[in-house]
DNA sequence: CGAAACGTTGACGCACGTCAATGATAGTGG
DNA sequence: CCACTATCATTGACGTGCGTCAACGTTTCG
């Protein structure tokens, strides 16, 4: 889909980094200058397990990567998914010792950036450390939408909130827009993210797709009512932290 | 209960910062003269407000603090509880707009810390820049363990699980201890930090109570066999990222 | 002492889970 | 290009954990 440079990748997490942080020239060189090693992994397979120290951390750069934990009966519950241009583990650079597990849920090239390297860059341009910084803040803002959705909405909610967010996120880094974008997730991934078992999402998308709202078929999510979409999930993208220029949410908030 | 003096509060501010982050003289001093306004606030009482423009950080030296979202129709979610030594909102030094609300539970002392204060302690002290950004960090592994617990447990295990958490960061601030702590916290509480209603986690409570694990009244918790509450949630106290001296926990991690 | 807040309990309903069968899709090797 | 097969999607019947409603007891506090 698409060459997955690794120049591309750390072009994407310049601009995600820029559209919650101010940078200067210095800091972006900094960013792009990053040195990093290019892996790949197989879908299914996982990047980091749980207890594993790691001594750097993963830039997505092309594919899709969930963190999560699970219980002895091996349940899972995914905190978090990771698109192109999002490091899914900035966080162990202050916390070595994974406390939860990273897969792939589809083949995906991973940007392996050392600690050292990034450590050094924010002790060089402080910016770029506020930046990261703030990154990991945004992921605690995102965790708590999460744990929203699935303490306190229905099935139909969370999978609409759960859509809105991909799509708004999708459509930051070119891959998408309000109107649809791929997504090669099967119902169990889903179901995996929203606390919900995979034979009632399915009947939630059943329902969505009879109201017209989405469709999701072939790794494809169109979204036929981004209005009604974002109204049965009560989205309010200001958690996102994203740059809207174009927003129509719930709310009007953020805008 | 306590006196609550402000040094008492950094002080205990500073040894979670200190279980966690490698810090030296200078450093410890910094932190320990962190200016602040001390502000008291009745039960109930919100101490900040969702959307609002913050300035100062706070943190918690006496009460109880529940940060919360909450859907159109008034249903609340905790996102997390703070006790004294905890700050509430360190995130705010990074995203300045509150994303969500912070609610006292019990009459609460918060000591407000200038974002400016925090700001040059960081630039002048990197070490104690990197322990708050690992504070930052450690919230979120706090709101995973949440996630998991809503997402993927039962009612018994979830309350068993919050239970446990507390008891040891009640423990470690020396308010209590494996065996019981004081919870000044309604029930309804329990159930907007656990998805649940309040009348479901009552049943569940008599559950513990009748199989003699725990028993909570007047405010307080007994907690009878530690071993039995720690099984049923399946509570592994890595996340916490404390060190335990005599931690008997579940998977027999971390110690 | 009175009133409001909180805790407790029972009866009943429903959203979601479980189980199980069948159909569609995609990846693989011949 | 086509079987072959594993994985995934779909659907129905049925079970259950938790929600809802409503009443009543208990504690707390002014």
């Amino acid at each position: 889909m698409s060459p997955a440079e690794p120049a591309e990748a750390l072009r994407l997490f310049l601009a995600r980094l820029m559209a919650r942080s101010p940078l200067g020239a210095e800091d972006q060189k900094t960013v792009l200058g990053l040195p990093c090693t290019v892996r790949h992994f197989a879908a299914h397979r996982e990047i980091v397990q749980l207890g594993q120290q790691v001594e750097h951390a993963g830039l997505v750069a092309d594919g899709f990567v969930a963190r999560f934990g699970q219980t002895e009966e091996g349940q899972r519950q995914f905190f978090s998914f990771h698109i192109p241009g999002d490091f899914a583990d900035l966080y162990s650079l202050m916390v070595p010792t994974a406390p939860s597990a990273l897969q792939a849920l589809t083949a995906t090239t991973i940007l392996q950036v050392p600690h050292s390297a990034l450590r050094s860059a924010a002790a060089r341009c402080p910016a770029v450390g506020a930046a990261m910084w703030r990154d990991c803040v945004i992921d605690n803002l995102s965790l708590s939408q999460w744990l929203m959705n699935v303490g306190r909405r229905d099935a139909r909610s969370r999978l609409a909130h759960l859509l809105c967010e991909l799509a708004l996120r999708f459509d930051f880094i070119g891959r998408g827009s309000r109107q649809g974008f791929s997504l090669p997730m099967t119902q169990e991934h889903l179901a995996d993210a929203l606390g919900l078992t995979p034979v009632h999402v399915n009947r939630t998308l059943k329902a969505l797709r009879e109201d017209g709202v989405v469709t999701l078929a072939r790794g494809r999510v169109h979204i036929h009512d981004w209005e009604m979409l974002a109204a049965s999930a009560q989205f309010d993208p200001l958690y996102l932290q994203l740059p809207s220029p174009s927003c129509h949410c719930a709310k009007g908030r953020g805008c």
